[in-house]
RNA sequence: GCACAGGUGGCCGAGCGGUUAAUGGCAGCAGACUGUAAAUCUGCCGCUCCUUGGAGCUACGGAGGUUCGAAUCCUCCCCUGUGCA
């Protein structure tokens, strides 16, 4: 398969400074991944996307399984094909949904019971088919079928829930091994197959996070995903699950942290070693108003900003900040405008993307204390 | 001119004798958002004071009246809509 994961630098701190060779795109590392659950980063066409320097872009496979379903997609080549996205994707395995609709299924071990959203209709998820669904769809990484641990959850609770988690994994990996050349884009790029990232769980736990991690790695996965974080425990806590786990994890393969994180909070952990990071916060917060900028939060549809024709960062020089003002964004705002959805997510986007180049740069050149 | 139907807080609109500073919605203000059931959700939203909790004042077109008590009942006036002249 070759080699995939190429160090080109690490820090005592634990940083890395890597590139991930991907059947669609060679990806530098660390990597902020804009989330785009349903075949779209919300609001952001693919060819702004790209200006941006996104390098890789999540899907989710619950959603896209419901509407407009995988089988279409796979038909149609797959998500790359259908989204028109060339660069690199990853799907999340539907795990996270297991936590965020508790209320619409039912977790059994074999697999999990959902009531979709979208009409109410029953659907029965298992790792299988998780893999069978990503498959079809085609995106460079898939996710190990994993329950997202609730917090703040009992001791006993996380067993249980590492158990499951980690019997589904090693489904997972056995299932997709067994069929990950039936990518859609088999064909087209022979030399390079899908690859399939393992969870760890284990809640709050030290041990338990520690557990998850050898297990994982006993299976052998091409990646290993740090999950069940930013679910609602303190910042520490994050931090302390992180710390644990990643010196345990190999050093020649991907650790992404799944679901994280404020602007500081993904400079902070890419500092330390973690390669890949996603979160829903800049996309979701600039629809709703909020952008994050070099001088901090900036709530753009606060009154003050009615008549400021100042720049929503004035140390940015993303397409947004170059051309539209405060004033202007406040009045999409206001207006409920669609383009207010655009140019907010833009700008949240190339703030996070850029921190992450700057890091990498740091990374690759360290500043001489 | 006559006949109906109406005039309620920035707007729309409930209420039709006391539990009403007055249901709802919109607009407005502020806040939240971390592998997206999210262009969503939460709080505030007559004025003035004091610390939470409250206190006072002003309010349902206008002016009178009935009543212990009126946005709610009666009289007159003003205005709006519809129909008939």
């Amino acid at each position: 398969m070759g080699l995939t994961f190429e160090l080109i630098r690490t820090t005592d701190a634990g940083g890395r400074r890597a590139q991930l060779h991907l059947p669609h795109q060679t990806v530098q590392t660390p990597v902020f991944m804009p989330v785009g659950t349903a075949g779209t980063v919300k609001a952001v066409p693919q060819d702004t996307l790209e200006q941006l320097g996104a390098q890789i872009i999540l899907g989710n496979t619950y959603h896209l399984y419901l509407r407009p379903g995988h089988e279409p997609i796979r038909r149609m080549g797959g998500l790359h094909e259908f989204i028109s996205w060339p660069r690199a994707m990853l799907t999340d395995s539907g795990g996270f949904q297991v936590f965020s609709l508790s209320e619409l299924r039912k977790v059994t071990d074999e697999g999990v019971r959902f009531r979709s959203h979208l009409d109410g209709s029953s659907h029965f998820f298992t790792p299988e088919h998780s893999m069978d669904v990503q498959i079809a769809l085609g995106a460079d990484i898939a996710m190990a079928f994993d329950e997202c641990t609730e917090y703040p959850a009992e001791r006993g609770r996380a067993e249980e829930s590492l158990r499951l988690t980690m019997a589904w994994a090693r489904r997972s990996l056995e299932h997709f091994r067994a069929h990950q050349h039936e990518v859609p884009w088999a064909a087209d790029i022979p030399d390079r197959t899908q690859r399939l990232f393992g969870i760890v769980q284990g809640g709050m736990y030290r041990d338990l996070r520690k557990q998850s991690a050898e297990q994982l790695m006993e299976m052998d996965f091409d990646g290993y995903a740090i999950g069940g974080l930013s679910v609602g425990e303190p910042r520490e806590l994050t931090l302390e699950m992180i710390s644990e786990v990643l010196p345990m994890l190999p050093r020649d393969k991907p650790r992404y942290v799944m679901g994280v994180g404020y602007p500081d909070e993904i400079e902070q952990y890419a500092r330390m070693g973690v390669d890949m990071m996603d979160c829903v916060l800049p996309t979701r917060a600039a629809r709703h108003g909020l952008l994050f900028t070099s001088e901090g939060r900036l709530t753009i549809k606060n009154r003050k900003f009615a008549e400021d024709q100042g720049p929503p960062d004035p140390n940015c020089d993303c397409m947004v900040c170059r051309r539209y003002t405060r004033a202007y964004l406040r009045h999409l705002m206001q207006a409920r405008e669609a383009l207010s959805a655009t140019l907010n997510t833009i700008h949240n986007l190339a703030y996070y993307l850029k921190i992450m180049q700057r890091v990498r740069g740091s990374l690759e050149n360290p500043e001489p204390i």
